[in-house]
DNA sequence: GTAGTATACTTAACATTGTTAAGTAAAATA
DNA sequence: TATTTTACTTAACAATGTTAAGTATACTAC
C-alpha cells in the first residue's frame, strides 16, 4: 500500500507549502492584510484548496505559531546545552527569548498577542509548545532558587515576573520603533539585569 | 453671529456620539470585529457619515486612544497630589497603571498594541497625550535617583525598565486570562517589587 | 482493460467589509 | 424670495472570508 503514503506525502507537501507561504505573507505584511486570496495565489492554487487543509484563517495562524514556538524553543534549549551556572544561563536566555521577538518580530507578535485574540480562553493549552517554553522558564528558576541566589518563594510567581519583563521590553520596542529608547541593547541589559538583581536573595 | 456657535457645537456633539459609539464597539467587540456600518447603525446615521468626521477607521481609533491616554494621565495624576515619599508614589503609579490596563484591557491593547500597528512608525508625537505619561513616569523616576535610592544612571533607561515589567505584566494578564497564574494580586506586587528592588542603588 | 468510486481541486456565489462619488433636502444667507 | 452652504444619504466599487456545488483526475476492483 505504497500508494496512500506517497498520497500522504504529496498532501503532507502542499500543506507545508500552504503553511509557508501563509507565514510570509503574515509576517510580511500583517494577518488582517493577507487574504486567503493572496496565499492561494502565491502557491498557485485556487483559495478554496487552502480549506481542504485548514479549518479557517485562524486556524493557518494558529500553525504558524505553533511553528514560532518550536522556534523559540529549539533556540533556548540550545542555550542550555553548556550550563553554566544558572543565573548566567537566565541572563542568556532572556537575551536570546527578546532577540528572537525582534529578530522575528511579526512571528512574535502573531503568537503572543494576536492569535490569543482568535482563540480567547485558549492560554497555552497542556502538551502545546507554549507550554514547553514556559516549562523551560520554570526549570531555570527553580534552580536559581535551590541555589538560594534567588530569595526563596513560589516557582511560578518568579518565572511570571521574569516572562513579563522580557515579554513587555520585546513589545514595546517592536510597537513603538520611533520612540527615543535608550541604546537598544543597553535597555535590553538592564531589564534583564534589573530583574534578576531584584529577585535575588 | 450665534449661529455658527451653535452649529459648531452640534457638530461636535455628534463628533463625541460617533466616538463614544465607536470606543464602545471596539472594547466589546474587537477593533477588527467592529464595521464603519456598526458605528452607524448604533447612532443612527448612514455609515459614510461618519467620513465627515473623521478622516478613516484608523483616525477613529486613534481618537478613542487619545482620550484612553487622558484617562490614564488623569489617573496617574491624581496619585501624585498626596505625595509620600517617591517610592511609595513609584509602587503606587505602577499598580495603578496596571490596574488601569486590566480594568479596560481591550483599551489598553488599542491603545499600546493595536494603534501603534495601524500608524506605523509613529511611536510617541511630540506633545502628544502619550508623550506626557511618560514624562510623568520620567519625573518620578528622576526624583527617586536624585535622592540616591535608585542606583545612579540613565533616567530613560530606568523609566523605560519600569515601563517595561508593567506592560509586560498587563498584556500577559490579559492576553492569557486561562494561564495558571499565581494569585494576580500578588504577581503585580511582585512585578513591581522586583523592578523596584532591582533599580535600587 | 474497463466501470465505479474516492480524492483533490476549482468555479461560482454569498454576505460583509472600508471607502468614494454623486445626489438631495434642509437651513442659513443675501 | 433666490441662492449658496451645510449636513447628510443613496448607490456603487472592489476586496474580504467562507460555503456549496461541480469537475476532472487518480485509484480500486473486477
Amino acid at each position: 500500500m505504497g500508494v496512500k503514503e506517497r498520497r500522504a506525502r504529496e498532501k503532507e507537501q502542499l500543506r507545508q507549502q500552504i503553511l509557508s507561504a501563509a507565514r510570509e505573507l503574515f509576517v510580511n505584511e500583517g494577518y488582517e492584510n493577507v487574504s486567503m486570496r493572496k496565499i492561494a495565489n502565491k502557491i498557485e492554487y485556487s483559495p478554496t484548496t487552502i480549506y481542504l487543509y485548514f479549518k479557517d484563517k485562524a486556524d493557518l495562524l494558529d500553525s504558524v505559531c505553533k511553528e514560532t514556538l518550536l522556534n523559540l524553543l529549539n533556540t533556548l534549549e540550545q542555550l542550555k546545552r553548556d550550563n553554566t551556572d544558572p543565573i548566567e544561563t537566565l541572563r542568556k536566555s532572556g537575551r536570546a527569548y527578546i532577540e528572537f521577538g525582534l529578530k522575528y518580530p511579526q512571528d512574535y507578535k502573531l503568537t503572543f498577542v494576536i492569535r490569543p485574540q482568535f482563540q480567547k480562553g485558549l492560554g497555552l493549552q497542556e502538551g502545546s509548545v507554549g507550554e514547553k517554553v514556559f516549562d523551560y522558564l520554570r526549570a531555570m528558576v527553580s534552580e536559581c532558587i535551590q541555589q538560594k541566589i534567588f530569595r526563596q518563594g513560589n516557582v511560578e510567581t518568579t518565572g511570571q515576573v521574569l516572562w513579563s519583563a522580557v515579554h513587555g521590553v520585546t513589545l514595546l520596542l517592536i510597537d513603538f520603533p520611533d520612540f527615543p529608547w535608550t541604546e537598544k541593547d543597553k535597555l535590553i541589559d538592564t531589564v534583564i539585569h534589573t530583574t534578576i538583581e531584584g529577585l535575588k536573595a
